[in-house]
This record gives structure tokens, C-alpha cells and sequence, in this order.
DNA sequence: GGGCGTCGTGAGACAAATTCATAATCTTCA
DNA sequence: TGAAGATTATGAATTTGTCTCACGACGCCC
């Protein structure tokens, strides 16, 4: 019976306004459109909707079930609406972040703390393992923040640099590198490598250090979580490379020593990517603003 | 941003059936027409509501807003709309019943206890006291059954009858008017009559008794409930002219005794009023079977 | 019974939705 | 990579539907 939301307006208007002429000003449509309009609802739906015996016109049993319907999903209708508008304002969105970087955690979960605070209309999601890679999902909208080390050149997404971090080696504290105060690569070939599940290309340590000298670990072993990977090399299981943030926090741990990747170190930039259309989005300024000061804030306190 | 269900249905189809073309065949249009739709709708909105980078086209965030609202509101519409064609169907309806006699109570709600497990989804209801009377309301279809012994002449109301009854006196026990077998009018000039508080046109033993013979009573009390009035009866604080059926009950109580009004008794019909165009409603032709045929059942049983 | 308020109706103006034909993209698969 | 197939976009014409205008009908109230 093809009904639409004007006829659930009409139907309200006639009831509240008590009767055709004031419902058409309120409408701001003639008395006569109502006429016609009611009419032709009526035919489709077989049934009287009005009672026209007393003027002005009232709705019938029929109408009013029309009415409850009416009173039912214009709300929902007018909240949807709203919100658009508060879409259009920039108050309201989406927030879902892809992250190419395992430890991220560690600072992004306190950072969406305080950004959900100041923008509790924002829908904050976490997701990681996209199928097909993170900046893809950036440009289909799947995600609409990516954090990542490797910038890519893809049209219409754009970088944002977030902060510096020294990709380090933590080893047992009585592993006999500890005394040379710095690894080179050659120095992990016999070694067992605890890694995060990732692909090799996005891993530091093999991007920026093992790669390039051509060097292969004797073994290379994925864990999940950041406390198990340390628990793994306290134990004697093997070596890691992780953000100097993540480490900082076990400065004390007597088991444990840091060594930096070759004698200088290396340094990484941590990037947000987000698609160009984003970039006026006022929260999403506040989340980089935030993800930029924030970490090392945390680091210090 | 004047959204209508149009819209709705699109949005969901568009995802249910993942693109654009599929979507358009089940609504049973052309994939341009929906092409266009959406293209209009986006502008209106102000934001895009679909992601046109991957084809086939998929909803974006804020078209997920939308398809939400669609999942919530669409079911809600079609489910009105069945009822609707229920209404057609003549398996769904509305019984408002005014009754224009207090002690009908007694026999229409076990009629009405009957009826209701038959016909599940016609909304039941009994109304007392309408502002200007029962008939006028059925006309106005305030509405749609009155039961009353005084048939009246209205353009689109027919009145089918439903049983006779006496109105009766009902007089202590230990009366002197027993002895004479039956009561005449003068015989009540020196009572308190107890009545239900109605309009004295409305009363049997007023309009049928007292009125014709230019009779009045030594006082009027009114009362709301038959039990109370036979039990001021009992106690001696008056008499009261009921329906036969209400007292045939009353039989074997020793503190009552019941009287014809006139030496031959008085006989009245109850008719039941209904408006012409609900004649053919299957339910209203079961209802009024039920209140011919239950009274007198209920009476013996 | 004449004014007043309310609703109904038909014709024409206007707006909106749909279709048709075709172009522009994207995907897939050899 | 290039051609076939699938998917979406676009513009103009067409159809459909909605609204307005002007007027008529009806009921109500002094």
C-alpha cells in the first residue's frame, strides 16, 4: 500500500493540529493538497481513515493506528536527521582506527580515553588485521585513521607525523651483548627472534636493521602481547626489538637489558595517515593533537 | 532534509543485495532511477552515504546511520501495513461498546470473555458515560456498538434486537405490598426509589411506570452498583426496579422478594446499535449472535 | 437564513521520479 | 596488458505524482 513518511506527517499534523485547514498551515501546504493527499491514502489502503461526519475531521479507529505508527517512527526519523546535521557540524563521526604497530596500544588506549571524554558522539572502534592491508581499508572507508612508520604515497591520503621512537633490542640481562653496549645485525644471526605476528616488511627490526645487512636470525618466533614477548626473553628464549616507550616502563626489571640497533641507533617516525576529506573534521584534528602530545607525557609520568 | 521511506527501502536494499543493480531489481526499478535517488539524497544530506571507490558500491558510515534507521523503522511500516490488510480482511477491527443500561455488565462481559478468545486481534473495549450520549458517539464513531432499549431513528444506524426482559420490583421480604402479588404506581409514591445514576428517560421504571401514571416517588437515591442496591433493599432503605434476568439470581435470597411492575408485568427489548457500514464486519455479526444467545443460557445455567 | 469556518473536487501548473540510451569506471581473466 | 563483463553515472525525454487555484458543498451558530 506504498505508504511514506508525508502520509505519518499528515496523519499527525491533522491530530494535533484538530482538523484539515490547521494541519495544512502547520504543513505549509494548502488545505486542498491535505485533501487530496488523504484521499488518495485512503483508496490505497481500503480503509476510511477520518471520520467526516463532524467537523472538523477526526481520525477513525483506522486512522488511529496510523496515528501510533505515525507516533512511533517520526521520533526516530527526526533523531536520524539530527544527527546528520550534527555530522554536518562535525560533532558527530566515525572513528576507526587501523594500527600497523603492535605496541601502539600502549599509548593509544589512553589517548581514545580522553578523546572518547571530549567527544562522546564520535563512534571509536580499534580493528586490526585488515584484509587487505590498512591504506586500502583507509581509502574504501573501512578505517578512517591508520597508524603506521611507512608512508606510502596514495592519492588523496595524507600523513601526519606523530612522534620519534628508537626501535630497541632488549635481550636477557646477562646475555654477553650487554657488555658491548650496542648490537650490529651479525649479532642476532644465532639468536632466536621474538617478533609480533606481522609481516616482515612491516617490522622494524628486519626493515631497518637485518634487511639491509642481509642477515637472518637462527630462528623467529610470533607472540601476541608485548608482557609475554619480555617474559619470553627474562626466561633466555630469545631477543626482541621494540619502541624505546614500551621499555622505558621496564628501566627497573633486573632481568632484562636494552641495547640500541647499531652504535648510533635508529630512529623511526611514526605517521597517522587519514584520507585528505578528513582533514577538516574537527575531532579529528583533537585525536592527532592528542596523539602527538600524549605519548610523551605518558612516558615521563 | 525531508527523508521519506523511499529512501529507507533504497538504503537497505542497496546493502541487502550489495550494489546498486541487484538493489534495483528487487525494488523493481531501473538501476538508473536509483542512481539518481541516492545522488539526491546525498545532496540533501550533505554527506555521502556510499563508498564509490570499490565497486559494487557500499554504505558508508553515515549510510550505516541510515540503514540502522532503516532496520528499525521499515519493520514497524510493514508491520502496520498487515494489519491493515487484516482490517480489509475483516479479521481485525475495533468493539467499543456504550451501553445505555447499567446491569448489562451481567451479561455482556461473559459475552465478551467469549468473543475475545475468538477474534484475538478486534480491540475491545466498554465505555460508560459519553458526553452527549451513546448514539451520536456511534455516529462519530466514538463507537461502535450501543446497547440500549430505546431504539431512535438515525440516518446509518440500524438497531438489531437482542432479548425481552421485565423490568421487576425488588422490595424487602417483610413488604406489605408482597401480600398483593404485583406493584402499581401509586404504590411506589410513598418509597425511596434506588436507581442507577442515569437520566430518568433512561430508566424502565420511570419512562415505562411512573412517568405515564404521573407518578413520583417520596425520594430518589442512585447507586452505582447492583449489589449495592439490592443490599439497600435488604436493609429496608428502598426499593428498585431491575431486569429479571439481574434478580432471577436474587431467587433464593429469603430477605427479598421480587414483583411485576402492573398487574401483567411490564416486557422490554434490548437492542443492539451498530452503524449500517459495520453490518458486514464478521466479527460484529459474531458478537451480536453472542449477546442473542448467551443472556438467556447464562440465566438458566 | 446569511455569514463563517471547514472540507471536497476538478483542471491546470509545476515538480519529482523514472526510463532510455549511452558513457565512464572498475574488475576479472586470459 | 587488453578485452570482455559488470557496475555505476549522466543527460534528456517522459511519465507520474503532487500542489495550487478557484469554486462548490456542507454544517454550524447566532
Amino acid at each position: 500500500m506504498n505508504l511514506e513518511l508525508r502520509h505519518l506527517r499528515t496523519v499527525r499534523a491533522i491530530h494535533h493540529e484538530g482538523g484539515l485547514a490547521r494541519a495544512a498551515d502547520m504543513l505549509h501546504i494548502t488545505q486542498s493538497a491535505l485533501s487530496h493527499q488523504i484521499k488518495a491514502l485512503e483508496e490505497q489502503a481500503g480503509v476510511e481513515l477520518f471520520v467526516r461526519r463532524a467537523k472538523p475531521m477526526r481520525l477513525s479507529a483506522a486512522g488511529m493506528r496510523l496515528l501510533r505508527l505515525a507516533e512511533q517512527v517520526l521520533p526516530l526519523v527526526a533523531a536520524t536527521e539530527a544527527e546528520f546535521k550534527g555530522v554536518e557540524a562535525g560533532r558527530i563521526g566515525r572513528l576507526h582506527i587501523a594500527m600497523e604497530c603492535h605496541a601502539c596500544f600502549d599509548w593509544l588506549l589512553p589517548v581514545l580515553d580522553i578523546f572518547r571524554r571530549a567527544w562522546p558522539d564520535v563512534d571509536v572502534d580499534i580493528r586490526q588485521r585488515l584484509a587487505f592491508g590498512a591504506l586500502p581499508a583507509l581509502a574504501r572507508e573501512e578505517v578512517d585513521l591508520v597508524i603506521s612508520s611507512d608512508p606510502e604515497d596514495v592519492p588523496g591520503v595524507i600523513y601526519q607525523p606523530l612522534f620519534d621512537y628508537a626501535p630497541t633490542l632488549v635481550v636477557p640481562a646477562a646475555h654477553p651483548l650487554v657488555a658491548k653496549g650496542y648490537a650490529e645485525p651479525q649479532d642476532l644471526a644465532a639468536e632466536t627472534l621474538i617478533t609480533y605476528p606481522m609481516d616482515r616488511a612491516r617490522l622494524d627490526v628486519f626493515s631497518q636493521f637485518l634487511t639491509p645487512a642481509g642477515v637472518e636470525p637462527a630462528a623467529q618466533r610470533s607472540v601476541e602481547l608485548t608482557a609475554v614477548a619480555l617474559m619470553l626473553v627474562a626466561s633466555g628464549r630469545g631477543v626482541a626489538v621494540m619502541p624505546d616507550w614500551v621499555l622505558r616502563r621496564e628501566a627497573g626489571n633486573p632481568e632484562l637489558a636494552m641495547l640500541p640497533l647499531g652504535q648510533g641507533g635508529v630512529m623511526r617516525r611514526l605517521y597517522a595517515a587519514l584520507r585528505e576529506t578528513d582533514l577538516t573534521q574537527p575531532y579529528m584534528a583533537h585525536v592527532l593533537r592528542l596523539s602527538r602530545t600524549e605519548p610523551p607525557r605518558l612516558l615521563r609520568g
